[in-house]
DNA sequence: TACGGCCAACTTTTT
DNA sequence: GTTGGCCGTA
């Protein structure tokens, strides 16, 4: 089980030291030596797979190293401990719900929801905009719970801001608590709290876990960090595999500093470096080790390959944007022509901000293009306003729910009406829905709720107990159905406009598919989903056996189990955005979501100070630390070509500006790149260079000229679609001579025929706006 | 309740 | 240049 594999990767697998530090370079089979010394374990060391703990960030590292370990093993196992900080750490609070001072309905909080309630809370403190916004709180929430800290742990607050923010965070923990809530960070926290408040749960895990291994321990943060050490029993073995080099989360929290002092931290701690790389050329190599060698705070590798020098990187200087977009875009379809699969060629960027123009780009250049972190299926406002009805038919605490249902689609229920049904249940301490319940029941008395909100908030609480009944009976698909169309919700989207109808109302019925394959699930125990085989035994749960007997009087509702699985699968695993494997589409990213993926072919585009490293990141030396190593992430990423570009002028926020190439591209050495000044047609030509790249520009798709054309004419409406070539030979990036200005280069273009506009950045005058057709240009 | 107009803000993001 | 929030009007 362990062949195939370099001395190093082979030292990693079989160590027998309790606390092993695995520092894996890009691409130096990091994966693989983990699962491998995880099927070590079970396989030859005797390890039951039940005893292993194997943590990751993202569900699909986490398939991933499940599967690999399966096929390993030869078995198939349920029930193993192997997922996501969160998952794992959900599982916990589902198993001892009782002890984490939870409801077992309790429902998971995500993003959106979480500023949502916190927006709400803003406008209840009056709290405006210009004080801070909901933004800065959610961070300040989120940061609080990141480092361990619940609102009670907070320490001083020396400024008014810094007590409104704990002010918020304690607000918002109180509602959360109110309607059993747990958003993400909570899901650590509160585990975490509930093994350090509960001895016996705690020592159970303790004993149980042989082996933790834990997969990109550089991103690892105080919360995760401490959650571990509380794992880690006296006889636990801990294996860490990372890369200090690949630490960009550092602005969400993650402390590089885990992984650098973890040898300070455990004694006896033995460090394998695993630098041989089996992804890049050695060029790519040479240009990643050179760049990465210029951070002082790391612990130092240096990756190495047994392969090729393979091509230069190729660095293209472009115009602008626009210029830089349509490059790339020639070089994709000339490497297609090569018959390397739009698939295999990637376009990464620092933020998403810069992905348009290149998508603008692909478009007009007739390139299958998959941007990746866009808007989620389950992010959608018609699917999440779906899914809040089903999460309040199993939880009617759920505030965030019913704030979200309660007046959509429209039902008379208005803002007067929330709010006094919200100043209730302040007054309460219960739920928005407890509130409603009890105004309702007032009848028409001074203190509840009136002739048509009365009748209106009644219908509400009565749909939706009529929801909760069919939900005993239906399967989760029926009960869908069943809620989208009762609700009237699709009665609500058929009314809008016929293009958002289609794709809204089409959505609705993927919800629906989506649904059905949780429906078998409806008969599932909870012991069944949570626990693993050797669990079933374990005195502890005896105790909480005995107590479910007699029901407590909170419980509800029989949750139908399908229900509940669906909203966890919504909340915690809707993650992945990703292309089909047999689509064949330039996959688009930012770098950090790039990280952990491998292209042959990678653009890394905006090489620009101010872009990359970022504005923000500028002032402080371990922020311009952690930019150079996304950078190292990017180069990393290519495995035959990469191409760096950037733009001489790039609008940002509608204003033009000049830049400076990137600092990283200047810490490449020089001889592992090759400047492109041109698109590599080449034909025989009396033409310059510089001409030969616009005749380039010019001979692929419509070009840029074309698309402003046909902008102009939407928005004036008042043009045929006729495209006159007169001026065809002005094309971006064309070099031109004027009989004033001089030799110039043509930055953009706008308008046709006679109104065509074209702006020229002139060697002595400057850029200017230009009428084509008086300036008469002329092509050097 | 729904719209259009005006203003301010603006990295990176899995779970 | 694009988005989201707020405010006034039909």
């Amino acid at each position: 089980m362990s062949q195939g594999l370099n001395p190093a990767q082979h030292n990693a697998v079989e160590s027998q030291a309790r606390f092993l530090r695995v520092l894996a370079g890009a691409g130096s089979g990091k994966t693989r030596v983990l699962v491998s010394r995880a099927a070590w374990l079970i396989g030859s060391q005797g390890v039951s797979p039940y005893r292993l703990l194997a943590v990751t960030f993202t569900n699909k590292a986490a398939a991933e190293m499940r599967t690999r370990i399966e096929s390993l093993c030869n078995m198939n196992v349920r029930g193993m401990w192997v997922g996501t900080f969160h998952g794992l750490a959900h599982r916990l609070l589902r198993i001892h719900w009782r002890d984490a001072g939870l409801l077992e309905e309790f429902q998971i909080l995500d993003a959106d929801d979480q500023l949502r309630m916190i927006k709400r809370i803003h406008k209840d403190h009056n709290i405006t905009d210009t004080d801070f916004t909901p933004k800065l709180s959610k961070w300040y929430i989120n940061s609080e719970k990141d480092a361990g800290r619940t609102p009670a742990e907070v320490g001083e607050c020396n400024d008014r801001q810094a007590q409104l923010l704990h002010q918020v965070y304690s607000t918002y923990q109180k509602q959360c608590e109110q309607s059993s809530l747990v958003d993400f960070a909570e899901l650590l926290l509160r585990s975490l709290k509930l093994l350090q408040n509960n001895p016996e749960v705690s020592a159970l895990y303790r004993h149980k876990f042989q082996h933790i291994l834990v997969d990109e321990f550089q991103d690892t943060n105080s919360i995760q960090y401490q959650w571990l050490e509380t794992l880690l029993g006296e006889a636990t073995s801990l294996t860490i595999v990372g890369d200090d080099d690949q630490s960009i989360y550092g602005w969400r929290g993650a402390q590089i500093q885990n992984i650098l002092g973890f040898a300070d931290s455990f004694a006896g701690t033995e460090t394998v470096r695993l630098e041989q790389n089996y992804r890049s050329t050695a060029t790519i190599l040479a240009a990643a080790n050179a760049v990465i060698s210029q951070n002082q705070n790391r612990l130092g590798k240096s990756l190495w390959t047994e392969g090729d020098a393979g091509q230069p990187i190729g660095l293209y200087a472009a115009y602008n944007e626009q210029d830089e977009a349509k490059y790339i875009v020639d070089q994709i379809k000339q490497h297609k022509e090569q018959g390397k699969h739009y698939k295999s060629q990637a376009i990464l960027y620092r933020s998403n901000a810069q992905s348009r123009v290149l998508e603008e780009a692909l478009i007009y250049g007739r390139v299958p293009y998959r941007i990746y972190g866009g808007l989620r299926f389950f992010d959608r406002a018609e699917i999440k306003n779906t899914l809040a009805y089903l999460r309040l038919i199993g939880l009617t605490q759920d505030d965030a729910a019913f704030e979200r249902v309660v007046n959509f689609p429209t039902r008379g229920i208005g803002d007067r009406t929330v709010q006094i049904i919200r100043e209730r249940a302040l007054r309460d301490d219960a739920s928005l829905w407890v509130a409603a319940e009890s105004l309702i029941a007032q009848g028409s008395s001074s203190e509840g709720l009136k002739g048509r909100a009365r009748n209106a908030v009644a219908a509400f609480i009565e749909m939706i107990r009529s929801f909760q009944h069919k939900a005993i009976n239906y399967s989760l698909s029926e009960l869908t159905s069943f809620v989208i169309f009762e609700a009237q919700i699709d009665a609500h989207y058929n009314k809008e406009p016929h293009e958002q109808k289609q794709s809204k109302l089409e959505n609705l019925k993927e919800l629906v598919s989506a649904t059905q394959s949780f429906d078998h699930l409806a008969q599932m125990t909870p012991e069944d989903k949570w626990f693993d085989p050797e669990m079933v035994n374990e005195p502890l749960f005896e105790a909480h056996r005995n107590q479910a007997v007699s029901p407590s009087p909170e419980v509800q509702v029989t949750v139908n189990q399908s229900l509940v699985a669906f909203l966890e699968h919504v909340a915690l695993e809707s993650g992945e955005r990703q292309a089909d494997a047999f689509e064949d589409a330039v996959q688009l990213m930012t770098i950090h979501s790039a990280k952990g993926l491998e292209f042959p072919i990678v653009y890394l585009s905006g090489m620009e100070e101010g872009l990359f490293p970022s504005q923000m990141s500028m002032q402080d030396s371990s922020k311009i630390e952690e930019e150079r190593r996304l950078c190292y992430v990017g180069i990393t990423r290519a495995e035959e070509y990469l191409l760096l570009s950037h733009a001489e002028v790039r609008r940002i926020y509608g204003e033009e500006r000049r830049t400076r190439v990137s600092r990283f591209v200047r810490e490449i050495p020089s001889e592992c790149i090759q400047e492109v000044r041109l698109g590599s047609i080449t034909r025989p030509s009396t033409l310059g260079n510089r001409s030969l790249a616009s005749e380039a520009f010019a001979s692929s798709s419509s070009g840029y000229a074309h698309f402003s054309n046909n902008q102009a004419a939407t928005t004036s409406g008042s043009q045929g679609a006729v495209s006159s070539d007169d001026e065809s030979y002005l094309t971006l990036g064309t070099n031109v001579q004027h009989k004033i200005f001089g030799e110039g280069v043509i930055l953009a273009l706008e308008g046709k025929g006679a109104r065509q506009r074209v702006q020229v950045n002139f060697k002595t005058a400057g850029s200017k706006w230009l009428m084509a057709s008086i300036a008469q240009l002329e092509t050097v």
